[in-house]
DNA sequence: CATGAATGAGGATTCATTCAT
DNA sequence: AATGAATGAATCCTCATTCAT
């Protein structure tokens, strides 16, 4: 049941886009009574949190198994393997990704998008604080945060771009070359 | 009169935040009838439109200015002037820009977003195009897409975040450090 | 639920009159939220039409059935029999009457109106069609459509005029007259 | 300036619709400032009954003048003569007549309207008093109401039907054979 | 006279939510 | 649990009318 009206959701917000997106549209698209569905979920908005929580949740699971599963991989691999895997994770439901990032209101999916982030920033980060040389926290935090940053816009906007300037292997190269030279000669920040 | 609306639909936009903003209560904010609104306005979105656009225009003007003035200056100094010019730029209305990024259907602004990324991905493409060892237009054009979207999107993030991981100088210095590094050893893509 | 909306539309409409008749008022007027009232009626207009159809759907009723019943009679009491119930069909609901060609703007009742006419008249050019000396169709049609109409504008304007110039049996007698020595000797016409 | 104003508004009315006539609009159309409009017309209604009262006036100046030429004429003659002027007085103008019949709420130009009708009956019934065999003012009234009304309406219906029935002739002709035996041989009234 | 910006009450309609069954 | 009719506040927008210039 929850099933019924979370799959209706996904097909009204996909199909009809985020302003037609009302309860009784779902609620008839699922063929139950609006009464049900608010039965199930407190109010609308947990009904697309649900959608994009899952949806985030599932992409940050393929990124951080495949991550944990190369971290014995040289630098320019495992940076790869990770960029490879969200590539094909968002590339998997592009309309629920345009969704996300071009119909909703940002503050929708803020949160869990911040929690995919950091998951990948944490793991990333651990990494790097054994790899640098002298062992430097902070820095390795920063590095982590920018990697992760710029994968992650770079990859959704490919994706998204109807018409992008690269092909796939060349994005991938060119994240790899940036994370890769970046990890390399991380700079000594002036701060 | 459009100055007082369009001051009216910030205020709302950015205090009441986007659900609560609706056509009667800018006009009661502007003090000014529902009527008048419309008089200038086409219908709801066209006040939102002015708004970003009018602040995308802004910030597009500025960075693209400190670009063409720093196309002599080497590459480090000319990225640096960039990212300076976007950080501050953006940092003038940080209000604005939240709500840009993260209240507003993405929708609304996108077509602006895109401008303002087109304009100076354009002024970049050219001024790698000139500096590239061998005249390579698409290479180019995959550079300054790379590298716009990334500092796009490291310096929308580090003014949004309430306790970013580094300084203003240190954002300065990854960028710098990953643009210049970039331009200089741009890869040799397999595509 | 239905029956009271469209109770509360026809006093509102009677009383208040075709430019107070506003949703939100009828829904006042019938104890209802204004919400409900779109559960049964798509719009505003559907609302009236209901109103008009119903009415004229049953005067067409009371004539058709009248016609059809006496089609045995000799001309001069079928034609009688028909111009009796519709004056008596009218007159049972005169405000409505009133509504329907003082206060509605015509075309929103048109169809109905035409779709009243037309019954009538096949019925009557059936009817004429059999009793004419040589089958004549066009004739028949031609006949039926004077005839209809005479009998309809005359009936209607006798039951509204509030100092009619004939009593209700003269008017009956006039419409005999008319239609009985018009069936008895069609012109040939010079067409 | 009236003259603009008014002719604005027949354009507005005919070709926008009713729904569509908002004094603002026809302010537009005849380049002038709503304002103005005020200045020689009390309110939106005003408007239009100018309009209407000019163009029946119209009609029924054409209708009265052929009516008096012809007093002398036949009874078949004469109500040939008037039913031709009426047709063609209609004629001269279908949008306008569709506009009146079709389009405003019924109210709106009653009172015209039953000027008109009251107007040719008067003149009409001095005709019949004089020509009855003997002098009977109620019948001639009687006779007089039933004759101008028929005419009327199966002249306006005429012209508004996309595909008559019949031809403009044979119109003529129905009118004048209806007519001219209901003149022959009225009947006694049974009131 | 002419203007036209300003008005603001009011209109049709939607939709998240409830609750008696 | 499931229903779905009922709700009603709130929305966007219109337009007849005014009045200071």
């Amino acid at each position: 049941m929850v099933e019924r009206i979370v799959a209706a959701a996904r097909v009204v917000l996909t199909e009809d886009g985020y302003d037609a997106f009302s309860t009784n549209r779902v609620a008839a698209r699922a063929d139950v009574s609006p009464g049900s569905l608010y039965q199930y979920f407190p109010d609308k908005a947990a009904l697309v949190d649900v959608l994009t929580q899952r949806w985030i949740e599932q992409v940050s699971e393929d990124v951080t198994r495949v991550l944990l599963d190369r971290l014995d991989a040289t630098g320019p691999a495992m940076v790869r393997s990770a960029a490879d895997a969200l590539l094909t994770a968002l590339s998997a439901d592009v309309a629920l990704l345009r969704l996300v990032w071009e119909d909703l209101p940002g503050a929708r999916n803020l949160a869990s998008r911040e929690l995919l982030e950091r998951r990948v920033r944490d793991v990333l980060a651990a990494y790097l604080a054994v790899r640098l040389p002298a062992p430097d926290r902070p820095r390795a935090a920063r590095m982590a945060w920018v990697a992760v940053l710029t994968m992650e816009f770079l990859t959704v906007r490919f994706v998204l771009d109807p018409d992008p300037p690269l092909t796939r292997e060349e994005l991938l190269d060119e994240v790899v070359a940036m994370g890769v030279r970046y990890v390399a000669v991380a700079p000594e920040t002036s701060g």
